[in-house]
DNA sequence: TTGTGTGCAAAGATTTTGCAGAAAT
DNA sequence: ATTTCTGCAAAATCTTTGCACACAA
């Protein structure tokens, strides 16, 4: 994960034929500074606050081009929407099955809640890894 | 999660207010019988094939009951479609960013996988707890 | 100037739902 | 007999996309 201050954003998308839009740019930044875990929809809402006559599709299309320049992430929950996450720490997430809510939790609590696995809090766990298979590699 | 084997459906349904039809019994028998991850409409085609009066809408009707029940597992991978998996023994996936497949490891093969992640094949990971937050549970 | 990105709106895709009748207990 | 479940089709929800114009480099 790329942090912002790290970064001439302007420059590292140039190297990529990307483009830094004011569009781009508000939203990224809005995403960096939630500790939530907003869906498109959020997102939307809050960067028109900054800039009126940005278009959802122009967000979808951001969060997607993020995503695969791996600035932010797309989270998996259960719901049927997906869920964005620009925070550079590393951390995993606990979803409540009830409220729906996502809470980061970092490393060491992690693993204090595997503990509690059957028994306390967690009721189910779902790892997924990512790459190329091997089929695919030849 | 419970085996087909181990349990009396009939009963097990009846005790939670659930009955037991024809078509909830063949999307299990169909779902506990395949190796691959099948999204709903997947598993819409395949049942038609035993029951072709079916319905998808009872399809996804029944997928979300079974799931809630704990029965099935519903899927989550980077399409934005659910996939589901009956599968009984613990085990964990790897998901192909580019031909999209879905594999299954077992334990082993998951260590095995996460040593060689970072220069190997495995290029990101994501781990999801579930359960009912502490305010949820009050 | 040359492409890439945007806004708008429409289309696409997936999933849910209301209702009357069917089926399970 | 009672209540849950189904089939059908429509609706709802989420996401993508085509096109003409705007903007970044």
């Amino acid at each position: 994960m790329i942090t912002n201050k790290k970064l001439n954003l302007k420059g590292y998308f140039n190297r990529r034929g990307g483009r830094l839009t004011q569009q781009r740019l508000i939203i990224l930044q809005e995403l960096s500074g939630l500790s939530s875990h907003p869906t498109a929809e959020t997102v939307y809402r809050l960067v028109r606050k900054k800039f009126p006559k940005i278009s959802l599709g122009t967000v979808y299309r951001n969060l997607n081009y993020l995503t695969n320049e791996g600035l932010i992430k797309q989270l998996k929950t259960n719901d049927d929407k997906f869920h964005f996450d620009a925070k550079f720490t590393d951390h995993l997430h606990f979803i409540c099955q009830r409220c729906k809510k996502i809470y980061d939790l970092s490393k060491s609590q992690f693993l204090k809640s595997l503990k509690n696995y059957s028994g306390g809090q967690v009721k189910k766990i779902e790892c997924y890894l990512f790459g190329i298979c091997k089929k695919c590699k030849k």
